[in-house]
DNA sequence: GTACCCAATTGAACCGGTTCAATTTAAGTA
DNA sequence: TACTTAAATTGAACCGGTTCAATTGGGTAC
């Protein structure tokens, strides 16, 4: 031990895990998607994933593997190839796409994951989401007791898992104050701040536009501000505007933003100890409960109509 | 072959780099500071510098590997550790600090790594940066054109080892456009939107205010802007605000932001590829140049002063 | 039919740990 | 001193590849 200390020896990790048949680090890919030919960027909102999970898997002197690929036929390839070659003992999911075929290979593969979100299949307890419908209820709730009963939503992409859920939270909000949902206020966004920009201007050029808009992310929310401060307009009187995240921007933006905060740093972590006892194949509970809510921070960005 | 194909064979990955010393691994380790007990969140730079390491990583089938441990002693273990059990091929490093122990270690082991960011020994083909004082330099050229004469400095944490070389380029333009620089107009920040924001109210609150404040990185710009306003003062005629980085959304601020873009994405890529370089013992031919220039974007948080 | 050359295949050593059974050593008791 | 038992040490097998030397095989030339 004492040669151990004064060499500063410390085991090979290869050898280590060839014979331990567990490698100390987890994965987590980045599904780089193109719309219209844009690459769109990593939302703020990972960041916070990632510190959390780093931050906790430290701990257990684990590290957090991150790859980027196309999504698509690749993709697939290079989780075969991780679960294959096991060069991680398991996988973080997040953006899930309609028809994911990740989760299905990794089910049958009996590899350990946990997704942020969830999926398909509702059971199992290898998920942990915020209940963004009932985030968003509560957000169209907001803006109705404010007077607004004409609330345009501004979408994620359909080919995201969580859209329908999100939608399911917007009907039921608006079904709920007695408000219609108008199909002319509807619009697709990516999650970035130029499709929140673009999805106003449609907005703002209806013949009978809303009085306030609610954005499925921060960013896209920047942009809506954005386009509506720039014809004139001022956010929270003229239109108001709600995000969903509560990145650490948001509280700083003029006007501070009205938005749905997800506890992502604790999520990270939670993720994080689910996914060893998956590994470990230890029993789960999830005492702090799988289905988060998110909580509806209200600032300047929102207001009664004129 | 066929075999392989069918029954979808991958190598063990840890046999692999067992027996070929090589981890097909990179590793960036975020160092967690604390400032008055509270966590700097890690910035939204750091996100775009992954996405470019990443996006390239990927052709090679290379993976990076994160680690996040408070700054100090725990800190050089895990680089010990990494570095002697040979659990990743090289290391990315990025914001260094004053005496930074991590650099002295990694030469001393003949341990292949790079930094964003440069150190005391300019020498050595192992890192690129952007020039931050050219800069800094024609952001107070920029103000000073204006008119603005009473500029305020909000300078990154002193133990940044940047630090010293951006304060040099403010000090170079100040001279250079015949401005007197006012020590009560200096600020030293910890790169959050708070600091930004209360390090303008110290800056407003002085006796002889300044009409612009340059800061040293977009989310400080964001939390003065913010001051700014609180104080019923409008950005861009009564203060002027320039930011440094230019991330996604200093475009879509309110104004937008005037800052020095850092092409983030493009240095990612460089420098996982000049790792792999040196990783491989490569000859090093750096023709893109390691000292880039930033680029001044000018956009309406700066105006003429009132 | 024999000699020769190149390609393909086989075999052994090695990478550096972990694990568990077998053996040796040490300590405690009669 | 002999015996029992626990503790420490030694040894072998194994994890699953890579690498390179040695051997085998096939094809061509004489």
């Amino acid at each position: 031990m004492a040669a151990i200390e004064t060499l500063g020896y410390h085991p090979t990790a290869a050898a280590r895990s060839l014979s331990t048949q567990r490698t100390n680090t987890i994965g987590m890919i980045r599904s780089e998607i193109r719309l219209q030919g844009n690459l769109i960027e990593t939302d703020p909102m990972v960041l916070d994933l990632i510190d959390g999970i780093t931050s906790e898997a430290i701990n257990s002197s684990t590290g957090l593997t991150f790859w980027a690929i196309p999504a698509g036929q690749r993709e697939m390839e290079l989780y075969r190839r991780l679960v294959t070659s096991r060069q991680i003992d398991g996988l973080i999911l997040f953006a899930l796409r309609e028809k994911d075929p990740r989760v299905a290979y990794l089910q049958e593969q009996d590899f350990p994951f946990v997704i942020f979100g969830r999926f398909e299949s509702k059971e199992g307890d290898n998920w942990i989401d915020v209940d963004g419908a009932a985030g968003i209820e509560a957000a169209v709730r907001h803006l109705a007791e404010l007077g607004h009963r004409r609330i345009a939503y501004l979408s994620p992409p359909y080919e995201q898992y969580l859209t329908r859920l999100r939608w399911q939270g917007f009907v039921r909000g608006m079904e709920e104050m007695n408000l219609l949902i108008d199909p002319a206020l509807i619009y697709e966004g990516d999650f970035s701040e130029k499709s929140g920009q673009l999805g106003t201007h449609y907005f703002l050029d209806q013949p009978n536009p809303p009085t306030a808009i609610f954005c499925n992310n921060d960013r896209m929310a920047f942009g809506a501000m954005r386009a509506i401060q720039a014809r004139g307009l001022t956010v929270g009187s003229d239109v108001s505007v709600v995000g969903f995240d509560d990145i650490p921007l948001a509280r700083y933006s003029n006007p501070p933003l009205t938005t749905l905060n997800q506890p992502i740093h604790d999520i990270g972590k939670a993720l994080f100890n689910l996914l060893i006892k998956l590994i470990n194949r230890e029993p789960i509970d999830l005492l702090g409960g799988k289905l988060l809510k998110p909580e509806l921070v209200i600032r300047q960005s929102t207001g009664r109509p004129r």
